[in-house]
DNA sequence: CAGTGGTCTAGACCACAAC
DNA sequence: TTGTGGTCTAGACCACTGA
């Protein structure tokens, strides 16, 4: 072989739990055992261990072993293209209703993102309204999204947006009623990336896997973007789906 | 500190990286330097680096160094939920148009991966038709998306579906114009994960890149499912967007 | 082609959680 | 409680690639 042995390692241990070798829920040889029968160092075999973590294929967990991780297929988020609300709020997604915020938002003033200053139009560094917080199932207080809202100075300093509790229908009805932009308009895109330390904790996710972004851009009867909501959740969760439908000027 | 030296000094490069110590294009101080300025061992330093590479931040590059990586905003795909077509075939993404399979598509009978198995109401392990193609740019030559189509043997077997040129239109028409499939619905369903080696590979993704999916359902007019489509593509070049309407019922 | 990171070792000790 | 993985070292040599 002429790749280096943990690559090696991790292809055979890759293949092995690809194929069924070893079933999810079993556990892979010991670390030390794969060692002292290859003849190659602990830590050789660690980093290929670790790499398969990585991918995602196994958890790896003190005491037990390297456990083959069950594959789920996530639940199927429906996004409508059509906006619910009751009296409680706004509902992009009829899936999850029901899901409510399991703490009291975090409100302040601080700078967005680059690719959200962007969007709302706003100077890179300059202080924006953000309004984060997470969601779940209020039952047994599972963590299953966290929602960001950016919310341009200029629309939301000194409104009850930037107060803990907007009231009744959310900043959407704030916004709508009480600030004259009306009716608002949503755009959705959906994207991808490895999550920062702070999202795998608050998320509670497993190593190797990637969040799901679903950013939402609010604008107003005039074209200006009113909020930016960045919601993000694990990508082995959810996945997001909708009907196509075919072009009437096709054939 | 409590926490592991390589964590820590992680948080420390993270933190330098994201608040602009260290600019897009530039590098990091160099591994040997790290280790001795702080008294630790080169290979801590290393597990240091090699988070912050998985989580997509740097790159690390021999001979150069621990290069901080551009921040780029994906390339938004528009999927309008409606299809066009023309005499080439049909395109789900005006974005796309002017994209073409870079070579020609392998063909073969497999077994499909589980959740595709299982959309298609095929038992797992039974062999249906894999169609397997790269799309990208045919002037550049720059591999965008893997596209692999599924199709129950029951469906394709003995058809032109099996053959690598499936003709004018595709197998969207041969499905509709000569086997009866008529009229076709499309659904579908975006999703992520980390890529296998193999994914890695043939799209030229960096460490620490997921893999964003589109996984096409084409249904017949009796409800049955003729074809899974799976595209793939680097979330780091590529978001899928959509418009949302107010639903017309909710005030 | 030299300088950067990449791989590997042998051994030590730590820390967590399943038993 | 203790067996599992987790971290760390000091040093050696390899291999790639960009200056």
């Amino acid at each position: 072989m002429s790749a280096p042995a943990y690559l090696s390692l991790a292809a055979e241990l890759r293949r092995a739990v690809l194929d069924g070798t070893y079933l999810p829920g079993t556990t892979l040889p010991r670390i030390v055992d794969l060692a002292t029968e290859r003849g190659i160092a602990k830590q050789t075999v660690r980093e290929a261990v670790a790499l398969l973590e990585s991918e995602g294929l196994v958890d790896v967990v003190r005491r037990r072993g390297t456990v083959v991780r069950e594959r789920t297929t996530p639940k199927r988020l429906v996004r409508t293209r059509r906006v619910y609300r009751d009296d409680i709020g706004y509902y992009f997604d009829p899936t999850a209703q029901g899901w409510r915020a399991l703490e009291t938002p975090t409100v302040g003033w601080a700078p967005a993102p680059p690719d959200i200053a962007a969007g709302l139009g706003v100077r890179p560094g300059e202080d924006v309204l953000v309004r984060d917080r997470i969601i779940g199932e209020p039952e047994t207080r599972t963590p299953m999204q966290i929602a960001t809202s950016y919310l341009p100075a200029a629309i939301a300093r000194g409104t009850r947006l930037a107060e803990p509790d907007t009231g009744p229908g959310g900043i959407y009805d704030r916004l709508e009623q009480d600030l004259g932009h009306r009716p608002l308009a949503w755009e959705e895109t959906i994207g991808s990336r490895m999550p920062t330390p702070t999202e795998t904790r608050r998320l509670g996710l497993r190593p190797g896997t990637p969040l799901l972004r679903i950013t939402r851009t609010t604008t107003g009867p005039d074209g200006t973007v009113v909020e930016i909501n960045d919601t993000r959740m694990s990508a082995d969760l959810f996945s997001v789906g909708y009907a196509v439908e075919r072009h009437p000027e096709a054939r």
